[in-house]
DNA sequence: GTTATTTGTTGACACTGTAAACATTACCAG
DNA sequence: CTGGTAATGTTTACAGTGTCAACAAATAAC
């Protein structure tokens, strides 16, 4: 099972309709992306992706699967490369995950836009943005442990900056923050202005 | 033109269709919205909205300023029934926000996804939520001057705000909130404690 | 090396958005 | 009232979509 050219069998199917998929909303947004489409990028018929997805809302599904993966990743990397003190690894998830949305559009607005799913496929991947949120909690709890985040319920306090820091992503990626603040608002100071305000609130 | 039954004339077949979209939204989520099936609500052939509309989007953007119209209508009852301080007008304005947001989430939903939208669309409906926040920013000026908000960008403070209260609103009609917290979670405590940490952040 | 399984193709169906041609009603000038 | 014109709704048609069933080729397993 190589990926050889010209041949029937295509060698990986399914990564390649992934990308394709990703591709697509990059290009032209997720009302544009079809199954047909995606098939047609990865030169093969259009029913070949029934193959590996039971239906359009699997496809989907398996973005977003993948989306998450690359978030989770991003934000250990991040954690790594920053000093190990509880502060700068909460900071250095906050800046990833914004980050992460901010340079890869097109998987955030696909995680977190259930209306493309026909029917209960949410259900599948409500476990997926779980594990972020519970090492958030874990993380806020250490810093409570040490006296530099104000007591009170971690899971409340994670889910306040979760709603500032989804807020935010989601304007600037729908064109809302340019629209409100004009075109050459310098969105990196706005980001930062929001993390700051974030571990005030925290009372660091 | 009146409303009588039985026309060939439908009456108010704009207005109906709108109806009919919205309880679509409602009903079956925004990826069920098809101009056919709202005809066939209102009684119609399947071609009659494209006398009001000049194609889907159009039909979506009607719902969506109809949207924001009747949250400004709310948030604006709301500030005339709370008390004429600064403070209680700008937490009537949260509060009215997200409890607009919470009991209307088809409206919401379609407001702040633009992508429902096949293509440039979404510039016509930018305009839109620029209203409610110039509303935002001039409130916190005014509570700047008094001293009761501490100074800085009032458009940021603003846009900070309308993050944290966008992703609190927006996680929990896409059952994010339910998912991470339990369903026993109470909504209404977490928007009480959201809206605290907001008016902590500004000092008053 | 034959056979079963996986993977891809062809063809079909019901549904969608939308344009064109046509029909009915409302409205307005005489 | 009477006609003509604009507004509103219908029928028909076409291309594109999701998805199913039947078929074909390549791979894997024995």
């Amino acid at each position: 099972m190589q990926a050889t050219k010209n041949n029937y069998h295509h060698g990986d199917l399914r990564s390649a309709l992934l990308d394709a998929a990703l591709a697509v909303i990059n290009e032209s947004g997720s009302s544009q992306l079809t199954i047909r489409e995606v098939a047609r990028r990865a030169g093969v018929s259009h029913t070949a992706p029934y193959r590996h997805f039971a239906d359009k809302d699997e496809l989907i599904v398996a973005v977003v699967e993948q989306g998450f993966e690359l978030l989770q990743q991003t934000m250990q990397a991040e954690k790594d490369a920053a000093a190990k003190d509880p502060i700068s690894q909460f900071a250095a998830s906050g800046t990833a995950y914004i980050d992460f949305a901010l340079q890869h559009p097109a998987y955030y607005r696909v995680m977190y836009s259930g209306n493309l799913l026909t029917s209960g496929g949410q259900e599948s991947l409500q476990h997926t943005s779980s594990n972020t949120f519970a090492q958030m909690v874990d993380d806020i709890k250490t810093c409570q442990q040490l006296n530099i985040v104000k007591p009170g319920d971690a899971a409340l306090q994670a889910l306040a900056i979760l709603s500032t820091v989804h807020g935010f992503v989601t304007m600037v990626n729908d064109q809302r923050v340019n629209a409100l603040l004009g075109q050459n608002a310098d969105i990196n100071a706005v980001r930062d202005m929001i993390m700051a305000s974030i571990f005030e609130g925290l009372g660091a």
